[in-house]
Parts: structure tokens; C-alpha cells; sequence
DNA sequence: ATAAAGTTTAACCAAACAGTTAAAAACAAA
DNA sequence: TTTGTTTTTAACTGTTTGGTTAAACTTTAT
């Protein structure tokens, strides 16, 4: 039994060199871009076992993709839609999104691009019960409404609030090249510097941006 | 003299065509999902004579992504290191680019896909003196500064301000797909209201959050 | 030892693709 | 009409790519 327990590992060790290796070439070549044959090369495995273990490119692809919408959406909902205080709700949300983020840094461009150039996908993944079911705009529109009443808050519209806290979070990973070039920050470091900077920056920008 | 003119404007109105073709095609596929044969549809010609006036795909993707970062860059150069009091150059910003990027919404999502997967050609396209002409972290830093010891601003690091400004314009649009589910706002008018609505919410959003 | 599963090798297939070619047709200019 | 440019047609080339196949080899389990 421990050594069924070594050859599954031992299979289940291959099929994770195998995802490792799809979403770094997913990742920074997205579907269109990403060859079968480099994937095979990155997991330092050959083609046959590629196909051995995945049938088909679109089938590995959508792991990948479910993979990569599975990191993000579901924490961004539950923190949202959570009922904790509009204040720690901020602090909470960029903490732990900027966080997550640095550890898969090629997600957001990898998402965003597919999502673009295929909609039907996001659509065909998420049930409509499970948007519908942790209404976003909803439990922060009461929030909102609450903390503006008792003066704690000036009144927005909640979308654009959502947006907004995305926004800031996401962006800089997405456009990661770009920033490098035109603030001049060149290496691997100097980005983490910048995040970890952003990490506490960005609460009291965001906080100050509510105040009456 | 005016037949020739004719017979250039003709020349070029099939060059528009096809470039015409080429970017929505480009923008929505990117460079390694593109098809010659989609774009020849797309624009009402063959593929031959795609090749008769742009002798590759690579040459007709370099026009259409030089013109998409024409488009944006010098623009966001221009407006964050002109010597524009800090307040009115946010404003100017927001309306200035919020309406650019109405007018093309795919720059944004094609743009960011592209210098990820291939960032070298960004670094090619800008002469490093481009850059360095128009230090923005530069100018805004003094602006800043000068600011924060009137007592007008909270003091911010530059590079964290600019990435929140630019960040807070373009993601919306990198991410229409996601934020049309996410806000329930899945008609074209819907998505047009939202903006309009953040043209005017982004500023006071702003401005509040830089103040001391 | 034997069977089963995992892995490699190498050749192969069919489709998709960028790009070419040459001849004919359409068109406008002189 | 003639001349030159633009556009079409349609077949074609060469390469890349996703995917398959079959036989041999290796490892592990029983």
C-alpha cells in the first residue's frame, strides 16, 4: 500500500512537472501563443507523454485557465462579499490579493487576455448561481450606504468602488513590463520593492479617498 | 493632377482597409492568434494582395501595434510631466485618457499581452532618450513635494501615484469581459454608462485620497 | 517471474498556416 | 488605344503544428 502510495506519487509527481511546465508556457505565451512541444521540452518529457497524460492541448489549456480563475475570482468574492467592517474589508482585501498576486505575478495578463480575445469561456465556467449567489455590488452598496449615514464614508457608487480597489491591486501586475521601462525598475527586486511599497501605500490612499 | 490623387486616395483607401482589418483583428486576437486569411476576410480582399501591400505578418503587426502605443504612451508622457498645477493635470488626465481609450477600448487588453509575451519589442520601439526626455516620476516628485510642504497634499511616493492614476483609467478596459459579469452590466450602452459615470466619480476619488 | 503501468523513441499523418507565383481581369491615365 | 497599376483567381510550396502509432525499454507491484 505505501508503495501503490509511491507510484501514484510517482505518476501524480509527472502529471505536476507537466501543469507546472503548461502554465508557465500558457502563462507567458497564453493558448494561441503556446506550443505543445515546448511544454513537453519546459516538463523535460517528450511529446507521446504529453499527449499520454492530456489528450489534447485545449484540455490542458483549460486546467490552466480554471487553475488561474480559481486563484483569483473566488477569493476576491468571498473577501468582498464578506461582512466584515467597510475599513478592515480595504485592508484585508489588498493585503491578501497583493500577496497572492506576487506569487503568481503572469496571471493577470494571462486571464485577461483570454477573456478578451474568448469571452464564452468565463461565461461557460461560472454558473450564473455562483455570481448571483455573492452579489458583490449589493453587500458593498449597503456598506456603503451605512458608513456614508453615519458620516463615516462620502457616498460612491459602489461599481466604481469595486473597480477601483481592483483596479489598484491588479494593474501593476499586468503591466509589469511597461512599468519597469517608464519608472526605471529594471530588476526582479526592484518590482518586489515597488509591491511591498504598494502593500503599504495603498490602504491609506484608498481610505483617504472615502473620507468625508 | 486630380486623377492621380484619385488613384493615390484609392490606393490608400485600400491600405486603410487593410490596416483597418488588420487592428481589429490584431486587437482582438493578438499577434499569435491572428490569421492572414481572417484579416483579408475582414477587410474584403485576398490574401495575395495582403501580401502585395504588406509583405508580412510581422510588418503588418508592427504597424498596428506602433500605432496602438502612439496612441497611449506619448500621450500619458505628455499630460503627467507638463507643468500643470497637480489638480488640474489629474483632471485633464482622467478625461483625456478615460476618452482615448473610449475610442479604443482593445488597446489596452492587446497592448498588455503583447509586451509580456514579447517585451523586447517595447524596448526596441522607445530610443531610451524618449524616456529619460520626460522623466515623469521626475516632475511629478517635485509637483508632489512642492504640494505636500503647501500643506495641499499628503506626500505619496511618485511611482506608487503614477501607477494608481494610470491604473485606475486603463484596467476597466483590459478587464470589460470580467467587470460586465462581475457588475452585471453586459449591454455595449451599459459598459459606456459605467465609464461616463467614472469620468466623473475618478477625480473627487482622487483628489480626496491625496488629501493631507 | 510476471504483469501492468509509465516512459522513450522515432516515424508518421493531416490540417493549418504564411507566403509565393503566374496569369488573367479590371481599372484608370496618357 | 495603349500603358501601367491594382485586384482577383487559384493553384502551389514549404513549414509548423497538434495529434497518433507502434514498438521497445524501464520501473514498480504482486
Amino acid at each position: 500500500m505505501t508503495k501503490k502510495k509511491e507510484q501514484m506519487a510517482e505518476g501524480q509527481d509527472t502529471e505536476k512537472k507537466i501543469l507546472a511546465a503548461a502554465r508557465r508556457v500558457f502563462h507567458r505565451r497564453g493558448f494561441a501563443g503556446a506550443r505543445m512541444q515546448e511544454i513537453a521540452d519546459e516538463a523535460m518529457i517528450n511529446k507521446a507523454l504529453l499527449h499520454y497524460y492530456f489528450r489534447s492541448k485545449e484540455q490542458l489549456f483549460e486546467h490552466v485557465f480554471r487553475e488561474a480563475i480559481g486563484y483569483t475570482l473566488p477569493m476576491v468574492m468571498q473577501t468582498l462579499s464578506s461582512e466584515v467592517p467597510l475599513e478592515e474589508k480595504i485592508e484585508k482585501f489588498v493585503h491578501s490579493y497583493l500577496d497572492m498576486l506576487t506569487e503568481h505575478p503572469y496571471i493577470p495578463a494571462f486571464v485577461l487576455h483570454e477573456i478578451n480575445t474568448e469571452p464564452g469561456r468565463l461565461l461557460s465556467m461560472l454558473p450564473i448561481g455562483q455570481i448571483s449567489e455573492c452579489d458583490i455590488p449589493g453587500v458593498l452598496a449597503r456598506q456603503i450606504d451605512v458608513a456614508a449615514s453615519e458620516g463615516r464614508i462620502r457616498a460612491i457608487p459602489p461599481r466604481q468602488f469595486i473597480t477601483s480597489l481592483i483596479s489598484l491591486c491588479v494593474f501593476p501586475f499586468a503591466a509589469r513590463p511597461l512599468l519597469q521601462i517608464v519608472l526605471s525598475m529594471q530588476g526582479e527586486e526592484e518590482f518586489a520593492a515597488f509591491i511591498q511599497e504598494r502593500k503599504k501605500t495603498l490602504v491609506p490612499f484608498i481610505l483617504n479617498a472615502l473620507r468625508p
